[in-house]
DNA sequence: CGCGTATTTGATAAGGCTCAAACGGTGTGG
DNA sequence: CCACACCGTTTGAGCCTTATCAAATACGCG
């Protein structure tokens, strides 16, 4: 499961906002000590619970953040894609996970170790605040979807992550959602029962706000959509 | 509304854990720097959707965020009470803010300046960890919250609430919560209408969970509460 | 092709919301 | 000191949204 993937971080694709901040020579460091591994669809990478001793840089592939309920139902709190750091929150906060991370696809990590990334945080000071911003940026997000999920009812915050998707994901050239989900995981982003999720999208099928074959959706209204969402940014 | 506190931040009785981590002589830099001002019970001491110049550190007194839904109704999203800093997320994001924050009685604070901030975390690593770790432990407490949201039904939520208050904020000598809110304040916090908070709270009355009278509630039974809001962890 | 899983549809019930009205405490002015 | 008005709280009734259970259908994989 473990090997080294051919590319030096300076020439990876991905861009981690974080990593910009590190010199050269860092960069090298990370290139010498990160471990690399591949992740087959609906493997676990981290296990809620457990105390990661470092963070994954997603090199390609989607995750999803998932939290075991007490009546054994997951949710879904966020979702990660290339260049998304994992784990961090757990790792900086010193705490243990709170969600599963479990990959929607196969995914490339690279494993940056916890003794590597305080080195940084204590040598570099713009890479220090660039995470330190990604983890208010996160909470402000969190802090949106409780206000959502307190008052919004399941068609209005349907409609908001069908947004969200295409806002971080966008759509391919057919226009469908850059990310496959099944209906059970959509249900456990909106925070509904499954049936009641795919009530709804067959509204919005028959109210010709979305087009969706199984997994594909394609988004035909966005605007509607986000009138319906009652969204005052996006 | 503006004036000196008597006390200089050193002999200032508040720990705030991020400031434990600033030498003496940056001590004396923020007291020279800050500005201080007494808020009376109600006020907005920062507005949705503003930039802050900088941050406060509360004194004496508690706060709550709340953020305006859509139907012109609050949600409040966390609670604030002596020795936390407020507005520390938006000002660290760079972002305008995502509630309001509102005293729930007076409230003293030191007003800290973001340039000043920003000097600490370039040159102080203690405080710039400190600082990422409670920002990553907010993240964590909001991912409870919004699985607790979209899972639990509103009795469990209720539950889970009183048992908050109880852990943040304490028991008086007569065992009264040591925060005061209203039926409305509570049903915000929950996420539900006043009057089926009003009706939860009669039923755990009843049940000899709690005693209420207005606004002094106090916890009888608190592992029935637990029990009952099905905490694996608290 | 056949099995198992995911999706869809239907019927029913419960949880929670809304509207309406009564009740209670508190502060103000006479 | 009392009467009144106002606001927060409480209770009741009906309805709507959403969950649950059951069954049918479609899909993907070996």
């Amino acid at each position: 499961m473990a090997y080294k993937v051919p590319t030096h971080c300076k020439d990876c694709s991905v861009n981690n906002a974080c990593f910009q901040h590190l010199t050269a020579e860092e960069l090298n460091e990370v290139a010498t000590e990160k471990g690399c591994s591949v992740f087959k669809k609906g493997q676990v990478i981290m296990a809620e619970g457990s105390k990661p001793s470092g963070v994954f840089c997603i090199n390609r592939g989607k995750v999803k953040y998932t939290r075991l309920g007490s009546e054994g139902r997951d949710h879904i709190i966020r979702l990660g894609k290339e260049g998304d750091l994992i784990g961090y929150r757990s790792v900086l906060a010193n705490e243990s996970l709170s969600a599963s991370i479990v990959t929607l696809e196969e995914t490339h990590t690279c494993f940056i170790p916890k003794s590597l990334l305080f080195d940084f945080i204590k040598e570099n000071n713009g890479f220090s605040l660039s995470l330190m911003q990604q983890a208010c940026h996160d909470l402000g997000e969190s802090g949106k979807m409780i206000t959502n999920l307190a008052q919004k009812n399941v068609r209005q915050r349907l409609a908001e992550v069908l947004l969200m998707l295409n806002a971080k994901f966008g759509a391919n050239e057919e226009g469908h959602l850059n990310v496959k989900l099944s209906r059970e995981e959509y249900a456990n982003m909106v925070g509904t029962a499954t049936e009641t999720l795919i009530r709804l999208l067959s509204d919005f099928k028959q109210e010709g706000l979305i087009e969706s074959k199984v997994k594909m959706i394609r988004l035909l209204q966005p605007n509607k959509l986000a009138a319906i969402a009652q969204l005052n940014d996006f």
